[in-house]
DNA sequence: ATGGGTGCAAAGCGTTTGCAACCGG
DNA sequence: CCGGTTGCAAACGCTTTGCACCCAT
């Protein structure tokens, strides 16, 4: 499947999300969910401004908010809060995963380690929890910025 | 080692940190200070701001900030900030642990597992990357709160 | 008497919200 | 038309800061 078939799918979802609780489909909306459907990476308020505004500069930051908000509960992204203050949105992810991030350059790589996972639940029922979720990220400097300075 | 002992001993690299650069010992930091390293559990702003008016209600929230802030560059407090949106300071550990907290009542239970801490720092040199710091913080719901509701 | 510390209120910052105009179905 | 949507600016909640006054040293 291309890609371009993937962001067709996922905005078919949403659209069917707004029309199932009578929300509009609208041309600001829509700038914003899909230059974030097409962005691989994880993807700050502030850039998917600057991408929506490359198309319309009227578009103002509280519509962007508030799209972000929909995608999030039409369960299409989620937003992650980093340790350095900055928060990111992804699109929802297919699979479980955990993120390391370095803090010289802001790169982020996704992980998994199903060793990691299965040793949280079973430390979680050791105290008598049971895991709704976690959050793990690993903060460091990538080979090249500890060669840069 | 009495716990008195222990936070006598907290409260003099705290008044050493002080006069290595020339900053005050003062009656309002001091009664912060004294609150923050005599309760044991992650205390919030608020919280402690509660307890130091209990002994002088002049006291104003910038005043445990800044003292909060002293002693994190101190060392002798870190500050979490946890994914529920709040956040506490802790006596900056003598052994790195993780975190455990209840959805329902906040709870919050400290553990340290080596195997998993190996594991990151095996994954971060996968990734050509160097860890200066984690978090792990997992979420759930504690047996009191799954039966009362 | 210096110059750091305090309380207060204002400013910051990222995010949300109230509102009047706007527009989609 | 009705009622959701937008842009703007104001309001938020948490934290920091500017300032005049206070107080340790």
């Amino acid at each position: 499947m291309s890609l371009d078939r993937s962001i067709e799918k996922l905005e078919e979802r949403f659209e069917k999300y707004l029309s199932e609780r009578g929300l509009r489909h609208s041309r600001p909306r829509e700038l914003v969910v899909r230059e974030f459907l097409k962005t691989s990476e994880h993807l700050s308020i502030e850039d998917l401004l600057k991408k929506v505004q490359r198309q319309d500069p009227k578009i103002g930051i509280a519509t962007v908010y508030r799209a972000m908000n929909l995608l999030v509960e039409a369960s299409l992204a989620v937003k992650r809060e980093f340790a350095t203050g900055s928060s990111a949105y992804e699109k929802m992810p297919t699979r479980h995963h955990d993120h390391l991030l370095c803090t010289g350059c802001g790169r982020i790589v996704e992980f998994h380690r199903e060793a990691i996972e299965r040793m949280q639940d079973e430390i979680a029922s050791r105290y008598g929890f049971i895991l709704d979720f976690h959050k793990m990220e690993l903060y460091g400097r990538c080979k090249a910025c500890r060669k840069s300075g």
